[in-house]
RNA sequence: CGCGGGGUGGAGCAGUUCGGUAGCUCGUCGGGCUCAUAACCCGAAGGUCGCAGGUUCGAAUCCUGCCCCCGCAA
């Protein structure tokens, strides 16, 4: 069976891997276009294209796919596997690949269909979450279900460790899936949309701490945007993000530091205390709680919070 | 030229405005106290102050150029 594979970030390679170590054959690898990243705005593919080129695979990086229907036809393949590629597919899309169109989605769908399943379930406090394959349709990640894979979430799982977990149960179940199509039998499973749930992107402004909030849901925040685009409060006025933080005992003023020393920074919420181990000041590098509090960069009573 | 912060013993920082003895909190090593300790006390080692040039009697500090790291925004 000839495979277009489409995806875009680090972890979208893992599946396309996995497809050409089951012996698929790969005719074509669509990603995004080239873009502008980083202080200086340097044009960079990114890493499923670096690998693409690397591994000497034929590359289609259209800005948008929907006007390269033809182009996609002329590939000859006959079923498209999605991850994390980042477009929408038009019907007209889905219908250039005889086989269908199968996508590898991070979560227990129908629950959190859209851009951000890792996260919406640490941020949610969910128990576990999985890896679903479906059949594409039109809809946002609505189609026919055709394997699904539970794994637990742990209480130190960050959105970036619970990834990594999910891509690597995701490139086992997208191969046993398609085995499954080829053999003729596979079996799909709609979705029940009653019990949908819908997540979109991630903004940056998503990610502010209230420390007036119960500390176990701060330290969710704080898990569920790393590493990326990390939970922030600010401190002195000055931008502060969080990489770790665990839920504490204590109690004072909502944001005040009750302890600052080698263990971490201990931060008063709404409910119990937030123990910050590792955080980065705006222009700083990342740094451990124990290094802040030797520069002085943190000391018992200072605030988080706090405007601008 | 998108905006901004930064580079000082192993770590995190102060010192730069206004040039004049390399400082703080840790860590490390040695010693002491203690039933004991991640606690406390005493002592020691450890620095081309990002790089190159310039000004000066004298530069971490002032001037010029370059390199590197980071936050925001994309």
């Amino acid at each position: 069976m000839k495979i277009v594979y489409a995806g875009a970030n680090a972890l979208s390679v893992l599946p396309l891997a996995a497809l050409r170590e089951a012996g698929f054959q790969i005719c074509a690898v669509l990603t995004q276009p080239d873009r502008p990243a980083g202080r200086k705005g340097t044009l960079t593919p990114c890493p499923l294209k670096e690998y693409a080129a690397a591994e000497g695979l034929p590359v289609l990086d259209f800005v948008r796919v929907r006007d390269h229907v033809a182009e996609l036809l002329s590939v000859g393949a006959d079923c498209m596997v999605t991850c994390s590629y980042g477009q929408i597919l038009t019907q007209e899309v889905l219908d250039a690949f005889p086989r269908g169109v199968f996508n590898v989605h991070t979560s227990l769908l129908p629950r959190w269909r859209g851009a951000s399943p890792i996260q919406h379930a640490i941020l949610a406090g969910d128990a576990e979450t999985g890896v679903t394959v479906m059949r594409t349709e039109a809809g946002l990640d609505t189609g026919d279900m055709l394997l699904q894979e539970r794994i637990p979430i742990a209480a130190e799982d960050t959105a970036g460790t619970l990834a990594q977990k999910l891509f690597e149960l995701g490139s086992a179940c997208i191969v046993r899936a398609l085995r499954a199509v080829e053999g003729g039998d596979a079996v799909f499973t709609p979705q029940d949309g009653s019990r949908a749930t819908l997540c979109k992107k991630i903004r940056k402004e998503d990610c502010s701490v209230d420390f007036s909030e119960p500390a176990e849901k701060i330290c969710r925040l704080v898990r569920a945007m790393n590493p990326e685009p990390l939970a922030f409060t600010r401190l002195h006025g000055k931008l502060v993000n969080l990489y770790f933080a665990a839920p504490s005992e204590g109690s004072g003023p909502c944001g005040q530091v009750l302890r600052a020393d080698k263990r971490g920074i201990l931060v008063a919420a709404g409910e119990g205390a937030v123990n910050i181990t590792q955080l980065q000041f705006e222009g700083g590098k990342r740094l451990a709680a124990a290094d802040a509090v030797n520069g002085r960069k943190v000391a018992v009573g200072d605030v988080f919070g706090g405007e601008e």
